[in-house]
RNA sequence: GAGGGUGUAGCUCAGCUGGUAGAGCGGGGGACUGUGGAUCCCCAUGUCGCGGGUUCGAGUCCCGUCACCCUCCCCA
């Protein structure tokens, strides 16, 4: 007896229901990529961990705490991705894909990965899919972009709010900051400890901050919408008035900041209304290419989490009729011309493989709940016909197989 | 990284104040050898997650450990 193995802690198997859920809502997405022709683009699961830390950020949690980091045998430092916009940004440049067209519109689906504690749609290894869009700085991109996260929600059947956000850009960031901190500094002895750490290292995620407390002493700080500069307010604005000219219903969060440094602009969230989880989030971020050594390229994306949407979505009917073919007798040789000439025609057939009487077959028909029965005796066999049973009604008629439909 | 809960047959779970284990479902077989969707009957020797301790004796108490669930943190 040997022993019996686990999957590592906060990895799993996904199958049976879970798995049909998991493909209606990637096969959705997907379906809806298609009409905003979206193009696909598979990424390495393993980056060299400064892709990640130097686009996500040194100082953020992610990178601190959560990525899977190793050393490969020649000593590089190596790590499952977090998350899909670094890398996709890495192979954009490395593919030189900016001297091809104008703009591209990239779509991934995987698996990421993260160090962290597991809970209800959290897992170490989870599926995002995520959509990335390269050169386009007008605020027409970020409302388009806004409107397919919300296609996607409206197709899943998935109820969540939009909150959007700007988070302003070189221009107008840095003063912000200081007038934050500086805000951050006089309420400090009101903050929770994590925040009065945080506040000088990175103040705008004290405004995200979900202790009593913090929330409070936050209410009245200065917002970023109040320091934008001119071109970002603008920007701002026209993308709240596509959405509303689009009929995206959305919610203005002020404190909305993201946990990714390299977001400017526009941010956004779906925040589910049965959960209060973020399903699907993602936002601007303008100067992220050009920090990786391409050319300087605006930038915008977001991505969906597969395992927060499986917790949302209702189980997929089954979309077509299941044939049970049932051997009786030694009549394999028959049955199995049977299930080709069903094949043939498109039917979806089971053979089965059970053994026992009529009776323990038709059970697991209904078990399997198959659509029809197809019992294929001796009888059956020397007519060159099959008894077709209608599960549902109990009806039972000889038929040539070639006559099904 | 912090706090709380759970861990008993394939699955869902019951097992009171410690005396060495049960039910339902599923699965298998069968009076019926060609007929189902609650006909009947039979079938569970499971290291009670794992390791250690207390005890004459532990699934039942204590410690550790692993896993899962929940909250915080963080994030999709």
């Amino acid at each position: 007896m040997s022993k019996e193995f686990q999957a590592p802690r906060g990895f799993h198997d996904i199958l049976g229901s879970d798995l049909r859920k998991f493909r209606r809502i990637t096969s959705t997405v997907r379906d809806i990529l298609k009409r905003y022709n979206y193009e696909e683009i598979i990424t390495p699961v393993v980056e060299f961990a400064e892709v990640f830390e130097r686009s996500i950020g040194e100082t953020t949690d992610i990178v601190q705490k959560e990525m899977f980091v190793f050393t490969d045998r020649k000593g590089r430092r190596l790590a499952l991705r977090p998350e899909g916009t670094a890398g996709v940004v890495r192979a954009y440049i490395q593919n030189r894909l900016y001297t091809q067209k104008p703009y591209h519109k990239l779509f991934y689906e995987g698996p990421m990965f993260r160090y962290e504690r597991p809970q209800a749609g959290r897992y170490r290894q989870f599926h995002q899919i995520g959509v990335e869009v390269f050169g386009v700085a007008e605020p027409h991109a970020d409302a388009e972009l806004l409107k397919l996260a919300d296609d996607i929600l409206k197709a899943l059947n998935v109820r969540a709010t939009l909150e959007i956000n700007s988070l302003g850009c070189r221009v107008c960031r840095p003063a912000y900051r200081e007038a934050l901190v500086e805000y951050l500094n006089r309420v400090s002895d009101q903050l929770c400890k994590v925040c009065v750490d945080r506040k000088d290292r990175n103040p705008l995620r004290v405004l995200d901050c979900k202790v009593e407390t913090c929330k409070e002493a936050v209410k009245e700080a200065t917002k970023m919408v109040d320091f934008l500069c001119e071109e970002c307010r603008e920007h701002y604005e026209k993308v709240k008035a596509y959405l509303t000219n689009l009929g995206v219903s959305f919610r203005e969060n002020h404190n909305l900041v993201r946990g990714l440094d390299y977001y400017t602009r526009t941010v956004f969230e779906a925040v589910s209304e049965e959960l209060d989880v973020a399903v699907v989030a993602g936002g601007r971020y303008d100067y992220l290419v050009e920090e990786f050594g391409g050319p300087p390229t605006p930038a915008l994306g977001f991505a969906v989490g597969v395992e927060r949407l499986m917790l949302l979505v209702e189980e997929p009917e089954r979309d077509y009729e299941l044939y049970f073919v049932i051997p009786f007798g030694d009549v394999h040789a028959y049955a199995l011309k049977v299930v080709d000439v069903l094949r043939k025609k498109g039917k979806v057939v089971e053979l089965s493989y059970r053994k026992g009487g009529l009776r323990k077959q038709l059970e697991l028909a209904n078990r399997l709940s198959a659509d029809y029965a197809v019992i294929v005796g001796e009888e059956e066999m020397k007519e060159g016909v099959v008894s077709l049973k209608d599960m549902r009604t109990g009806e039972q008629r000889k038929v040539k197989p070639e006559e099904i439909d």
